[in-house]
DNA sequence: AATGAATGAGCTTTCATTCAT
DNA sequence: TATGAATGAAAGCTCATTCAT
């Protein structure tokens, strides 16, 4: 009876739906949420203007959607904790994905930034970004009170006051910034083993 | 009608772009730059949209205005130091006048720090950015040497890096952030008195 | 698969045409021609938008179905009378007619006073309407003659011009119109008895 | 001071507005609100699309406007009766006024009609609207008490059943209605004395 | 120096229609 | 017969900038 099977149409469906994603977030990591024109994503997905609208209600929408994605993919590589290292160990992992992620993504962390200073973000958004940073210090948290911290709260925050400060540092300098030496200095800070490879 | 006398030109010349700076700082603050339209600082600044193109160029000539504008009497406090003061009394005049500024102007604050990480930025304007961070270092630095570091520019970029990520973890919470156990925890690194009536 | 008969076809085809047809003759009925999308009506009738195009050619041609439809429909019943009743019975009867097909289909009657007064003029259709016009004034001509009016094709006009008032009336106030009152009103103009119970 | 004088400004801006005013009021009256579009205004005016959104806020804001613009005017002249005049003398005129306006300006009174009928009309303008008949209707209503009318309301609402229905069918039908004939039955029905020439 | 009317390019969004399957 | 993904033209609207005065 169908024409397209509802297999294909949910194929094509997603096709489409990655491509828009993954030119939105491309362009709004580069240019900024503002800057970036519904005609610049769809020409950089390859589609009409129109589709995108098929996909998604609005702007602000694609912007969500982009962030959902990413929240999604990103909560999978964090959950990955083995649950047999010891708090120092898991510390290093984290501190090094993040790295990692920096490096990979600095558009994204950027737009993160600015979507987290915003004065006036979208509705449903600020939500969900309070969320993802109060996550990270609840993830970090137990790894302090492991580490013998006696506020463990507070030393989490703190240690998410340096993260910050050294990836604003890397966004605004780029590799002119002494990412690797702030890193190795922080991993000091932690009594973490600091390999020399790096 | 009445033939203006070159002061008095200048007076009302000097008075104009006062006002379209305040109220360009005010907005761009508050809003950010693409949200802040040039009407809204003409009607802010109590004068015609006209007005403003008489006295800039463009919208972000009146950015760069306003940014170099605060660098200078930015700099005027900060270099109010007293010749005499110990190190260590030094780092805490510099935390604590931060303290405030980012209190007072976090909209200021934050304008900084989105463009200190927009990709494309204002021909000139970045460059100024990078000045003002390095400024910063540059005058902390002496003081880590004098009081004993080895690494004294690295812990300098270092001690930037808190201060950064206290900044953004102060303006994306507000006062929900524990901003002044932050910055206690950040003077115990450094063995300064905290004053415990803050 | 199942290989359809002609018939199985020809019933399909016929129930899909007639749910367009009754979703978009609620919808230009209850929202007007222009506002009501083909996103609407398929998801109305709950057949997909592609599946309109196979059976009208465009969202105009949709529009001129259904009121050829309707013009069918209202035919069949419009063309009831009885032979052996008075002329003023007759009248009454489709005084009475019309309140009620105006009280259950405001929609319809709303829509065919939009496309009389074409605002959309389309090709074809508004013959069709002054078809209808005409046809009405033609059916009640021989009653006014019978009731012995000197000029009856122009009293049948004038009835008709009082009619269409009343109906505006009615579709512009809704229930505050005093349309029972207008009706008795009329009806007495032309001395036909007045049921109390309405 | 300033470089236009106030005087001069309020006359472009007057003139302005007035060229939209009728470009809006002849293209709605034409194609109806939804088919003209802001571009059409702009073009029949002469001016460019922002101009319109100089004066106005939205294109529903331009409809209240022509609206308002056309209830004033029509205000001045309605509102001039001879206060000497007989109730029927005045009837006649309010006739023959309407008559006029209906000539003149056909398409305007189309789309008053299809206002009044829409289900969904803006905020405000409904109001407007509704007031626009009601206001009719009650300066009818004294004329029809003076002229011994028992049920005075009542009567003054079929009188303006029978001009909104005369109306519709001088609209529906043009120059094929037989308008004057039509207005002289109704006429007659009030024992106003019917000029000839007409 | 100062105004604000005016422009026009570009924005987000809608929707009738087409087409591969 | 039937689907719905995809298109593209055009809509309403915004805003930095220009210009006559």
């Amino acid at each position: 009876m169908s024409p397209r099977t509802k297999e294909q149409n949910e194929v094509i469906r997603t096709q489409s739906r990655k491509a828009i994603l993954n030119a939105a977030f491309e362009l709004f990591a580069l240019d900024g949420f503002s800057k970036t024109s519904m005609a610049a994503i769809a020409k950089e997905a390859g589609i009409s203007k129109g589709l995108i609208y098929h996909h998604f209600e609005s702007k602000e929408d694609v912007l969500k959607a982009v962030f959902d994605n990413l929240i999604a993919e990103t909560a999978d590589v964090w959950l990955q904790e083995d649950e047999n290292s010891s708090p120092v160990d898991t510390l290093n992992t984290i501190i090094d994905f993040s790295l990692i992620f920096m490096k990979q993504s600095p558009g994204w962390v950027r737009l993160l930034i600015h979507l987290a200073l915003q004065e006036d973000v979208m509705e449903g958004l600020s939500e969900h970004i309070h969320q993802l940073r109060e996550g990270k210090i609840l993830q970090v948290k137990p790894l302090f009170e492991a580490l013998g911290y006696e506020n463990a709260a507070e030393e989490a925050m703190y240690f998410g006051a340096k993260m910050d400060g050294i990836s604003m540092g890397f966004l605004a300098l780029g590799d002119e910034y002494p990412l690797q030496q702030m890193i190795n200095r922080l991993k000091l800070e932690y009594n973490i083993h600091i390999d020399e490879t790096e």
